[in-house]
DNA sequence: CTGTTAGCGCTTTCAG
DNA sequence: CTGAAAGCGCTAACAG
């Protein structure tokens, strides 16, 4: 037993498919008589219109596709959760894919997505512009979130990585800290290399001596070099990790080795996460507003649905915002606990 | 300019649009020059096939749709991205929807689901299951995650909260502790309820008055227990929060009284989410692979999605398993942290 | 105000 | 081996 069609409702209300559609959409007028039975029909039947084919002919699915590297960790949760706010007010669908690591699956994703979106968001911190550009139909709307889209021919929304890192590793050395390390991300990470960038570029503004350690993101690879920096002969005395994640890792491999935070070493991490007014000590870092930026992704995808053809692309970049926390701050009293507890509370 | 379309590339390829399907699709059999001119023309004019159209007519969208009530915080990220990884081994796409907290919404998400799925994880904890059932359409396949989807007639799996809750209840008690107090999640929640009667359960057995704070499964809500419970006359010596999230709450609001957990309040959550075992002290809680729940889930569906008809519905069990760490454990030394180390990092 | 009639882009008999 | 034609469920002119 299949779900009812639209003739079935038709039939049953003795009335044309076309009145029923009418009647559903109320669009042009209908009779009183007409639209009661239709409707009683409806209901006795329990229809539900096929949006599928609805989208066919009105060439609108209601529904935006996100495609991201990875569903790890609380960033990208955030970041869905925010586009997931916007989309419900608009009544849109929200499609997600992710593990998208290479230029050959993401282009794929990309591809399998015709049909069932208006439009994309598309977040892949790997990916050169190119590659990307390539598997796209122009006809697409599509919202970059991809750290290099900087130049290309598609609207964008990208972090200020570079101005975060600098900003950062300066706040670490207006605390008086001189030995900076980096907890880097991952090769190949356009997030990741230029919030390096910044970090080099803030150290040689200050004629100190950069450090930098390999990461991936993930806490794992931050306690690793946490416990790697505890081992230094010349032990650094602040640590810039490349996310939060890091961060984390970062003061737990510390605190295994009876280092204090911030009085040995001072901590300093990226993205805010929402953890990140949980830990104890909790960490200083540069604030996105992550969610904030999901929803204005969406909206911003949705007016570029909206004029359909040619406003010239806009590239929107988000500021990351310095908020030190206990990890950092050099008088780390009750005081400081509480005015974070406020907030993450 | 639109996308090309399976004509367009008939079209250029001079054959019909038939043949172009049987290339696509490799069905059939299609001689060697007329496949060549097709794959020709196909990226000649970077054809992709749109989807919509096609599942119009093989009744298969290869989408499956999540109902969640909420996208915040870790339980729910860590369940999507479980399912999106099984879905992604599958080929499948995943549209999510989140936010339906009354029964209202949610069968509106349900209904408008028509068309553009195969088939429906539901997680609906505040929803009973004859409002559900009156949503769907039978033809759809359904898997429920619903703490109330125990005697309906749909696939489910359930996490035993009841069980769980009185296991981790037992372990405070059996800890030496004698006022364990119940930090519950919010009303009309069935897990939360499950969770409290568990508790209720426990504490009887035991023959000890049971105290309940309300809270709402945020972890401020947690917070406002953990500061009310640090400030009572007979203050309580151990804490049992209905999910991770209040436990960190009630955490920092000891650790802010001054309190010392384990030695003056021991404290134990439920869930399991990643970051209980990157704070400190580090928390006991009762584990559920959430994401490979989540996982699970989508697989269950996929293969009721198979068996079209009628395979009686499946109702799995998923049992909570004790996870000791720091917040509850008598000798919390070095060695407790460290091994809670090497499994979180 | 209502019904008839084309399709939307694709797959799939059924003939050739 | 290939093409013509009939829809999938719905909407949108266009007549009545």
């Amino acid at each position: 037993m299949k779900a009812a069609t639209i003739k079935d409702v038709a039939a049953r209300a003795r009335v044309s498919v076309a009145s029923v559609s009418r009647v559903l959409n109320d669009q042009g007028v209908v009779g009183e008589d007409t639209r009661r039975r239709v409707m009683e029909a409806v209901d006795a039947l329990s229809y539900v219109p096929h949006s599928g084919a609805r989208s066919l002919i009105t060439r609108k699915t209601d529904t935006v596709g996100v495609i991201l590297p990875d569903l790890f960790g609380e960033f990208f949760s955030e970041l869905i959760r925010g586009m997931d706010l916007a989309a419900r007010e608009k009544r849109l669908h929200l499609i997600v894919s992710s593990s998208h690591d290479d230029a050959e699956e993401a282009s794929f994703a990309i591809k399998s997505m015709r049909g069932r979106v208006d439009g994309l968001i598309i977040l892949s911190p790997h990916l050169d512009a190119a590659a990307l550009a390539a598997s796209m139909p122009r006809s697409l709307p599509v919202l970059l979130m991809n750290g290099g889209a900087r130049d290309v021919e598609r609207s964008s929304i990208i972090v200020d990585n570079h101005g975060g890192a600098e900003a950062m590793t300066r706040h670490l050395l207006d605390q008086g800290r001189r030995r900076v390390a980096h907890v880097a991300g991952p090769g190949g990470n356009l997030e990741a290399e230029a919030r390096r960038a910044g970090y080099l570029a803030a150290m040689a503004g200050a004629g100190i001596e950069p450090v930098v350690l390999d990461g991936d993101f993930d806490q794992a690879s931050g306690y690793r070099a946490g416990a790697a920096i505890a081992a230094m002969d010349i032990r650094p005395d602040a640590v810039f990790a490349g996310n939060d994640m890091m961060a984390l890792g970062v003061l737990l491999a510390l605190q295994e080795a009876g280092l204090r935070c911030p009085e040995d070493v001072a901590v300093g991490g990226f993205d805010d996460v929402p953890i990140s007014s949980l830990v104890r000590p909790t960490l200083t870092t540069m604030r996105i507003d992550i969610a904030g930026t999901g929803r204005r992704a969406l909206e911003r995808l949705v007016s570029l649905i909206g004029d359909a053809g040619e406003s010239s692309p806009a590239h929107e970049i988000v500021r990351p915002q310095l908020v030190v926390r206990e990890s950092s701050s050099s008088n780390s009293g009750k005081g400081g606990a509480k005015a974070v507890l406020a907030q993450g509370g």
